[in-house]
DNA sequence: ACGGGCAAACCGACTAGTTGGTATGTAGGT
DNA sequence: ACCTACATACCAACTAGTCGGTTTGCCCGT
């Protein structure tokens, strides 16, 4: 659910293909939206981001809250792959890409706050209750990347033979709260390095849930 | 920084005296922002909710923005009292009133998600980056929030002669981190529950963070 | 190779309504 | 008499969304 491109400096207009301007609209809000927010992100702003008229615009989508709702989904296709191709699958022990799943996640904030922060996070706050769409479209995002960590979790509990009280997909969920509210601390703090240091605590955390001595 | 009455019904004007206008608007806005966040309240509505006029909104704040932060500020001064009184101080083992806290935040997840939400995290995703003046002061109020719970974190520490590579203040801003994640869980999915589990994770890595066997 | 036809992609002016903010007036306490 | 605490009317700027019209690529019969 996080990280992405910016718009793209686009060609000399020779008609863009079917999804391009598309993805060019829903990739330019996710700038937009992650460093203001939806509703003071206006669809002017957007189209201009994009390098498009606002006729296009309606032509993709027959509504603002749509374009939200879409791009939520287009915001889980460009950071699966990404997540998918890190380094931190190639280790043998489960609990060591999981472990490097978090470090990944530390590593990234180091960047500009608009740019390891979450899009469709921040328009789970805005939308939950206003936007039945666009709520379905973030939780469909956040509970999918969830899901990518449950078989190593699930495999690691397995492979120390632990019992416990929690279960693989909870864990998972937890992981991702950390992580956005790593976000919200940096975000208000104006200090990067806070949502490093929440994201050791859980590091920790999860260490300390798989040893067996 | 969470949890706050709502709008009062109010008198039959009698003119309320100096700040109580003032705390009507403030309060107001806790509700509505919680709910659709500060870019989507207007201040009309936020009138409304007070039952006040706009000219009484400007004539007490020279603009939305002021009425933002001070809120924020406001947000401390009502929630502090709260947890101050609660009964998850009288333990008198220090560790035992830092799991109270994380207790109570999860039985607050039990109440409705615009009543348990946090009014300043919430503002912090929206006006991180355009308001500066709305962002300090949601950090100054995270960052209090989060200074009342570092010498229980210190004296639990001391206590049990635990000398860790990270700080009590670490910890407590991590704290903090998680109920602002388990908020944005709760609010994508719409599953109140969801947030209450991740606290309980949470208390169980404080526990083992002062386990001394 | 070619041109006519057609649908999808796109443009930008327009509208109706909402926004934050202001100007001006007034009621009540001291 | 005067100042604070409001109310009302208003405005310019901006909002999401519409609409008539233009451009572009492509299919297809010749």
């Amino acid at each position: 659910m996080t990280t992405a491109p910016s718009a793209s400096p686009r060609k000399a207009s020779p008609r863009r293909s079917a999804g391009e301007t598309r993805d060019a609209l829903m990739e330019a809000a996710f700038g937009l939206v992650r460093t203001k927010g939806l509703a003071a992100t206006s669809v002017d702003e957007i189209c201009a981001a994009a390098g498009v008229s606002k006729g296009a615009f309606f032509h993709h989508f027959k509504s603002k809250d749509e374009l939200a709702a879409e791009a939520a989904y287009h915001w889980s296709a460009v950071t699966e792959p990404f997540f998918a191709a890190a380094a931190y699958h190639a280790p043998a022990d489960p609990l060591d890409r999981v472990l490097g799943y978090i470090d990944l996640r530390r590593e990234m904030t180091e960047g500009e706050i608009a740019e390891f922060t979450c899009f469709v996070g921040t328009m789970a706050q805005e939308a939950w209750a206003t936007s039945p769409a666009v709520q379905a479209a973030t939780w469909d995002s956040m509970s999918r990347h969830a899901d990518a960590l449950v078989a190593d979790i699930e495999a690691a509990r397995q492979s120390r033979g632990i019992t416990a009280d929690w279960n693989a997909r909870s864990l998972a969920l937890h992981i991702v709260a950390v992580t956005q509210g790593a976000f919200i601390l940096a975000k208000a703090s104006g200090d990067r390095t806070l949502a490093g240091e929440s994201l050791i605590h859980l590091r920790r955390y999860v260490t300390q849930l798989f040893r067996t001595t």
